[in-house]
DNA sequence: TTGAAAGCGCTAACAG
DNA sequence: CTGTTAGCGCTTTCAA
């Protein structure tokens, strides 16, 4: 006898009746509903929502898809977006690609088969993305996060802008010989863009932008990737861009292990806002971004969806922040040219 | 007409014809197999899972509680979670209490209906908790992260003997004004033990242990709590235990900031073992907890209690590590006494 | 090797 | 205000 069952044997009434108590009680008799919940709780019944949600063909589940929740913005975002769904008694499922491209039209998928009510994801890069195009095809309600391309609903920053503030920022400190790196890790439409944005501060400058340096962050050859500045510190760029503060972090370490004076024998300006940013001296400059509110405002936006009040399909951009700290400085002058 | 219903139709089976296909197509002749597949790929029919649940009374569903996900360790341990189920093919339903002890029993309840096929928790304290009555009450497979207690199914490290291990390694450095803070929000029996730990290694070396020093954390009153110290620095302890590197770092940053040269005034040992306690000058000192293996080995008995193939209720006591870096040092000799 | 049919637990017409 | 009933999409006996 299966537990709705029960309970309405207790109470001497329909199935019918104890449904309507937990989803339209004020169709119930006062008494009887009382009555009802009375004998539920003592029997600690517990409404089985895979029957609800079959029967509504609708789960109150949505799917997540995050690269990584080892990265801290990843897990604010996370963060967000349960605060976010909370308010409507909504669940996350969440799953994470790891970075590999490979995995994500596969997760989708099996998201998609959860019946999850919608979608809340991070893609590597929009440019050519199977996800997407899955995506396009099904009638799902989804919303990007952080990437952010024409037609696709998403929140995030406007990754070149922001690193055009980044680079700009630079620049007034009286830098000209200003590099920009990035891990390939974060090879990502994200990457590509805040390049862009190096790249138009750049030439509106005046200054030649220099090639994107790629390091192999997770292998530890981000050494070698620097040896030939570390060889030639007259040479070296003055200043530096990391694609994020993650990568930051790891190069003021290993330049200070090499001896190099930050801010003074070189500048960094990180990207993520971090708050272990705060924690080295010098503390990180950085372009801040709102982790948690991306998570949450497209949860919000989500849900707009799935009740029909958001039906556009564009990017909202969130503001960044530049945090002035410490690690950027003036060039040395015998150094400027 | 429902989806199986029309890869049916089209094919000119049976739904049952098609449904073994996806679960036991050893039992489809092999042509009527191609030819269901084929057409279930044309149509991209999409197995609702839902229904299967329903029909088999398994969700494939973990339940995942923890604390919180802005605090790395949990995030980690979230991962290693993710990294276990995906063997199984099994997702993960993941909430966070932010730490209310009020949200325990909701969200457990919440993932109950769900139908979860089991549950991986962190709770406050062990010790008085109405998720673990209601858990012992209910018949549902789970295992206890973090947390550890007799007679529950639980992977984590032994936080007492670690803390003992922790204030050893300050003991053997020559201190014996040793102190310990933790953080109001960590109030849990993770502190408790710890501090438990404190006291044996104090009372065993025949030191009188000290108060804990409690502080909250969120709301930066930590340099008040420490003000005592600074004010007179020559009866200030000579080395400080951190419940957590949270914690360490920000005190470190501080102590810092007021003149207190670390480890030379003051050696600080931390607790968890972040990747960021490395990015600090010097680096940190601490007891790291394998984060990713207690939520891998915690999932993966899940899952051996979901086959039967665990029905222990005991206590996995997973490794911790004393990180030897720079933060402690010996005590000046001019404050030893 | 396949099909028919029962039913998982619940909700929502519809009828009373 | 309450009960009856028909499914939601699927799996799994049982029978053929």
């Amino acid at each position: 006898m299966s537990d709705i069952r029960r309970v309405a044997a207790l109470a001497g009434c329909s199935i019918a009746t104890v449904s309507r108590c937990f989803n339209e009680p004020h169709l119930v008799r006062e008494k009887t509903r009382e009555r009802i919940l009375a004998i539920a709780e003592q029997e600690r019944f517990r409404p089985n929502l895979i029957g609800r949600q079959l029967r509504r063909k609708q789960t109150g589940l949505v799917g997540v898809m995050l690269p990584s929740l080892t990265n801290p913005i990843f897990a604010d975002c996370a963060a967000g977006i349960e605060q976010a769904l909370e308010t409507q008694h909504k669940r996350m499922l969440l799953t994470t690609t790891q970075y590999e491209v490979g995995k994500e039209s596969q997760l989708i998928e099996i998201l998609l088969r959860q019946q999850v009510d919608g979608l809340l994801l991070t893609v590597a890069d929009t440019a050519h993305c199977d996800a997407l195009d899955l995506l396009a095809r099904e009638n799902v309600p989804y919303v990007l996060m952080y990437n952010h391309t024409e037609g696709f609903p998403s929140v995030s920053i406007d990754d070149r802008v922001a690193a055009r503030d980044a680079i700009e920022h630079l620049l007034n400190a009286g830098h000209q010989h200003i590099a920009m790196i990035a891990g390939y890790v974060a090879a990502s439409d994200r990457s590509r863009l805040r390049y862009q944005g190096y790249e138009d501060a750049m030439l509106a400058a005046g200054h030649k932008p220099l090639p994107l340096l790629e390091v192999d962050f997770d292998a530890r050859t981000i050494e070698t990737s620097l040896q030939h500045w570390l060889d030639n510190m007259a040479n070296a760029p003055t200043a530096v861009f990391c694609s994020t503060d993650l990568l930051a972090l790891e190069v003021i370490k290993l330049l200070r292990e090499r001896g190099v004076h930050i801010p003074r024998d070189m500048s960094i300006i990180g990207f993520d806002g971090l708050k272990y940013g705060q924690l080295i001296e010098p503390t990180l400059t950085t372009i801040s971004q709102p982790n948690h509110e991306i998570g949450r405002r497209a949860a919000e936006r989500l849900l707009a969806r799935l009740d029909g009040t958001d039906t556009h399909h564009d990017s909202l951009f969130l503001d960044h922040v530049l945090l002035e700290r410490k690690t950027v400085g003036a060039p040395s002058l015998d150094r400027r040219r």
